[in-house]
RNA sequence: GCCGAUGUAGCUCAGCUGGCUAGAGCAGCUGAUUUGUAAUCAGCAGGUCGUGGGUUCGAGUCCCUCCAUCGGCUCCA
């Protein structure tokens, strides 16, 4: 048995598996899609979420993601109501959940709102939650629903889109909003919130339209579960890659050099040709060759790729007014000089699959305001390649190519991802170039490499590229954020265009099938999630500096430099810092830039030829020989590199 | 590109409603100190207050333009 307790706290009983309509018919006030609590058998659901869902009764609590949805729509709801409250004039349009807490949309009119207003807010907010509304839903007409917003031309859009009879408005308090369900009970629930920030946000989602007022926030059961959202969001303060690369001195931006054009400083591109040598001899062994092609490329390029005609010359960017008819462009992508690289010669099916790889800069057009750090520029390097192979090889390149992203994201330590292969939306064909016959081999093709090599992938359909699909893998950093690396995508149709060829054993021309990848992605933006991931800790192959050896007065200046030879012969990256300066000092100002080990040297050490160890965030870890630690950090560095074919 | 916010020394930040010569810590330089596991002391130097214009007796502070950055929207080959 259930038992239920409704808003009016009336409790009644029920036989499990009962549905919202039988009970709204049993109770007379007439479909409530809330209730107070209910218990099956003694094992009483807490009071945080319980909705009737298709007619279903269905219980939900706040760790189910039905249940946050639910609790921060009806966040959204009061927060509509501490709006319209507040700003009487103002034309509420929605206010969905989202993956992170909740926002509403409203067109405010003449009023401005900054965020000074939102502790304002927060508070009207608090007060209507405090006071225990019950969230009730009620059925109106098609011209009920009209006539309470003819006011209201967002709401009218809404509404005009609906079936009659399938219109519901939700009311609490005295706030009434159109609205399809999912609530919880009732408003006392929500104990504490935090309005995040505003923004512009356009209605629909579509630039030609007005553009209205956001504002987000997030909302717990718990004061404590807000405590700890918010000192989660200051850790990813501190992780931030923007702050991070400027205090280990990795890159930098300059106004003169340009917006979006970032500019990597000696130990960020150490850090980056580090990662390229690493990928390089990954790339080796799984047989690729190293290609280069220039930074512009004539128009005729990408209008050949279809590129062009695709993105348009807003993304493109060109850079020679037509010489001698000749029209250049920056190379946004590498995969059409790739392709010309592939025409140099003809090829026997006995050469395939010829991989062609670049560490290739590109420049896009990117607005203004999607810059951001490293993770989107205007010019970035992407560890691109093209893999051109036969039908029947192309099962076993795209596992292989699988093998060598996995073993990628192993060595970064980026253990936790999903992945997610991206199909046409056969809806929309006006978005993708090439016929429907290769367009269902190369889907099909990806997804059979992803069964076999047993992912746990979702599928998204109109994720596609225009040319091909893709297997994308998805990253979940040490805040359990989701970042988008890898990418791997088959493509039958840059083959067709620039009209690629083999001659096959038939002794017939035959078209080779193409496999774009890139298991970084872009080095700028891998490197910032690789920032953001370990908080600029780099795994010890990886970091700048491995050893930073510390002297603790300048009399032992001279076995420091022997130790510090030592170790650049066994090529450990090490520093010794000679200063004159207290050793208490040169430790703390070692562990803020983040090196894995020091090495404190003073009269005990010279005298018996040993080092004093201390590991960053560690702390001392006593006394040891040189060779020991030379033979550590080679164990370390192998442990993490070594495990590919 | 659009909406909103921000821009003060290399870095992090003070500078209230316009009013003496714009401040601090860190970093830098000089000197003293020669140090045992997260900041030794003293002194010095460092700024066209993002840019250009305007209001005013007077602008870091108020208004406008532009630039850049930040939070979003839109976009993402």
């Amino acid at each position: 048995m259930i038992k239920i307790t409704f808003p009016d706290n009336s409790i009644r009983e029920y036989k499990k598996g009962i549905t919202a309509i039988e009970i709204a018919r049993d109770i007379s006030d007439g479909f409530s899609r809330s209730v107070l609590s209910a218990s099956f058998n003694d094992n009483t659901i807490e009071t945080s979420t319980q909705l009737f869902e298709n007619g279903e009764l269905k219980f939900f609590t706040w760790n189910d993601d039905e249940g946050k949805n639910a609790f921060w729509h009806s966040s959204a709801h009061v927060l509509a109501q501490a709006l319209i409250y507040l700003y009487p004039n103002c034309k509420l349009t929605i206010g969905p959940a989202i993956e992170n807490g909740f926002y509403y949309d409203a067109d405010l009119e003449e009023h401005k709102i900054t965020e000074k207003d939102l502790e304002k807010i927060e508070k009207k907010f608090l007060e209507f939650s405090k006071q225990k509304f019950y969230f009730k839903m009620r059925n109106v007409s098609k011209k009920e629903a009209l006539n309470y917003y003819k006011k209201n031309k967002y709401k009218i859009e809404l509404i005009k889109n609906l079936k009659d009879g399938e219109i519901t408005f939700c009311d609490h308090s005295n706030f009434t909003d159109l609205c399809k369900g999912g609530h919880i009970p009732h408003t006392g629930l929500i104990r504490s919130v935090k309005l995040l920030n505003i923004a512009g946000a356009y209605w629909r989602g579509d630039e030609k339209n007005k553009q209205l007022t956001r504002v987000y926030g997030i909302s717990f059961p718990k004061q404590k579960e807000l405590n700890q959202y918010l000192s989660l969001s200051e850790e990813a303060k501190k992780r931030d890659h923007r702050k991070l690369g400027k205090e280990l001195e990795l890159f930098t931006f300059s106004n003169k050099v340009g917006q979006g054009l970032p500019l990597w400083l000696p130990k960020g591109a150490a850090l980056r040709e580090r990662l390229e040598l690493f990928l390089k001899k990954a790339q080796m062994k799984a047989g690729y060759e190293q290609v280069i092609s220039p930074h512009i490329g004539n128009k005729e390029l990408y209008v050949t790729s279809g590129h062009y005609e695709k993105y348009g010359s807003n993304s493109f960017q060109p850079i020679l007014t037509p010489v001698e008819g000749e029209e250049f462009l920056l190379k946004p992508m590498n995969c059409p000089h790739h392709c010309e690289i592939y025409k140099s010669k003809p090829w026997s099916y006995r050469e395939l699959p010829k991989r062609f790889a670049e560490f290739g800069t590109v420049y896009r057009y990117e607005q203004s305001g999607e810059l951001h750090g490293l993770s989107r520029v205007r010019g970035f390097t992407q560890d691109d390649a093209h893999i051109f192979c036969r039908p029947d090889q192309l099962n076993d390149e795209f596992k292989n190519v699988i093998d060598l992203v996995l073993y990628v994201f192993k060595s970064l330590g980026f253990e936790n991802f999903t992945t997610q292969v991206s199909l046409s939306d056969q809806k929309k064909p006006e978005k993708y170039i090439g016929s429907k016959k290769n367009w269902d081999l190369a889907e099909q093709a990806i997804i059979s490499a992803a069964e076999e090599k047993k992912l746990n992938y979702i599928t998204k359909t109109g994720e596609a590229a225009f040319y091909g699909p893709k297997l994308d893998f998805i990253v979940k950093d040490a805040l359990n954020r989701s970042w988008q690396l890898g990418t791997i995508q088959v493509d039958y149709n840059l083959p067709e265009r620039f009209k690629l060829t083999y001659k096959g054993k038939d002794n017939k021309l035959h078209q080779p099938i193409m496999i774009h990848r890139a298991p970084f992605g872009s080095m700028e933006r891998f490197v910032a999630i690789l920032l953001e991931h370990t908080a600029g800790n780099l795994p010890l192959w990886l970091t700048p500096n491995q050893v930073n050896i510390l002297c603790i007065s300048e009399k032992y200046k001279k076995y420091a430099v022997k130790v510090l030879d030592l170790l650049k012969i066994n090529e450990i990256r090490s520093l010794l810092d000679d200063r004159n300066e207290t050793i208490g000092k040169k430790i703390r100002e070692s562990e803020l830039s983040k090196i894995p080990y020091m090495i404190i040297i003073g009269e005990k050490e010279a005298k018996n030829e040993t080092i004093s160890l201390r590991k960053h965030k560690k702390g001392d870890l006593g006394t040891i020989k040189i060779n020991e630690l030379i033979e550590n950090i080679n164990l370390e560095v192998r442990k993490s590199l070594n495990n590919f074919k």
